[in-house]
DNA sequence: TTCTACTGACTAACCAGTCAGTCAACAAGA
DNA sequence: TCTTGTTGACTGACTGGTTAGTCAGTAGAA
């Protein structure tokens, strides 16, 4: 019996392990294509070159598929992003520019952006999704955020404004870019990190203590 | 035995000039909902009260119907703001405080967020609407806010950023709340206004000269 | 040979779109 | 005003096509 993934590549038992992760990414690109109601299990299944049977001996329906999907491209890296934060002590300003500039990376990332743009096409039907989603990335990371513009108002280097209160606000021309190259990108394409470069300019200089 | 509550009100033909309308408003709340390929036909017509051949007497198919409800809800009311803005001859923040409350207003009424909304998650699939959105609205809209973010600068009131290049994205907050409270409203509700004015309040700050 | 991941034909359900039929509104004549 | 014929907006059962989900059978690794 061979002991690890790399072994046992070839193997049925190392297909079996793999089977999930290519499923989940070819659904993804289906589910992006067509949305939750026009995804075809048989096009995923294609897609991945196996049959559509297949996809129920590992996911239970299209739902936990889709619910998979969501989770799974998720994940969870707030965490380690407030860690940077808890760890820095330079300026404010450079710290924020720091944040904002990894959590639009991630935003942007193409599987992420995909993710961003069917929860809220589909979200309503999935409450759940939406409720995991919010406690755990939405909320710890407007907390982060509140933190970091607090930071700054106690070191003086901020004054008080009401981004306080909508710490994500901040992130807002980032998913404003996707969504509006998600539409007119064939036409006029937007790079989200120079927008947000010259939303972070213009709203530090309006920050500024 | 034939439904009798359509029956009450009005002669024949003030019925059927009716008819258009009725059919649009409950679609438009149906296709919310349940989004284009989720949305049954015949849930429309309970909705006005009227049986699904009905809807086929006035829209040709489902896409027709979809299309008409985006084309009746955008109208377009970007001629009468750019007009504001060439008549008003006071300081440029409060014009662009102005303009972008006015937007701000359209974006946020319900029928308007819905199809927002839509455009975002069945864009894909109509692209004449999405060119139509983007031809009617969006590229006139863009070009009002440019002018006036120029105005300031020719006037001496704003600093060159590089905001002339992305002027839509003096929209993102308000953009992003309407989002916000689509997938969390339940939850936290941000009021798009107080948003706004938070945001325009920092950002008309860094621009000044 | 045994075991099991996988197959794909099948079913049951769903729904867009159709169309022959219905009946209330209207008109016109008595 | 009443009667009767015509019109056309509307109905809803039906068709045809689609697809989620099933399961008896297969193939090929162990």
């Amino acid at each position: 019996m061979p002991a690890t993934a790399a072994q046992k590549k070839g193997t049925r038992a190392a297909q079996k392990e793999a089977r999930p992760k290519e499923i989940v990414e070819a659904a993804l690109a289906i589910f992006a294509r067509d949305g939750f109601a026009g995804t075809r299990l048989e096009d995923v299944a294609e897609r991945v070159g196996i049959s559509k049977g297949t996809i129920y001996l590992y996911f239970e329906n299209k739902e936990e598929l889709f619910k998979a999907c969501v989770r799974e491209t998720l994940g969870s890296h707030v965490k380690e992003t407030m860690e940077l934060a808890a760890a820095f002590d330079g300026p404010t300003p450079d710290l924020l520019r720091e944040i904002v500039r990894r959590i639009s990376g991630r935003l942007t990332k193409p599987a992420y952006r995909t993710i961003l743009l069917l929860l809220i096409s589909e979200g309503q039907r999935f409450p759940e999704l939406v409720s995991f989603y919010h406690s755990e990335i939405i909320g710890p990371g407007a907390e982060g955020l509140g933190g970091v513009i607090q930071r700054g108002i106690d070191r003086g280097e901020f004054k008080e404004t009401g981004l306080s209160k909508f710490p994500m606000m901040l992130m807002s021309p980032v998913i404003a870019s996707v969504i509006w190259n998600h539409l007119f990108g064939d036409d006029v394409e937007i790079d989200p990190s120079e927008a947000l470069q010259t939303h972070l300019d213009t709203m530090l200089d309006g920050l500024k203590a």
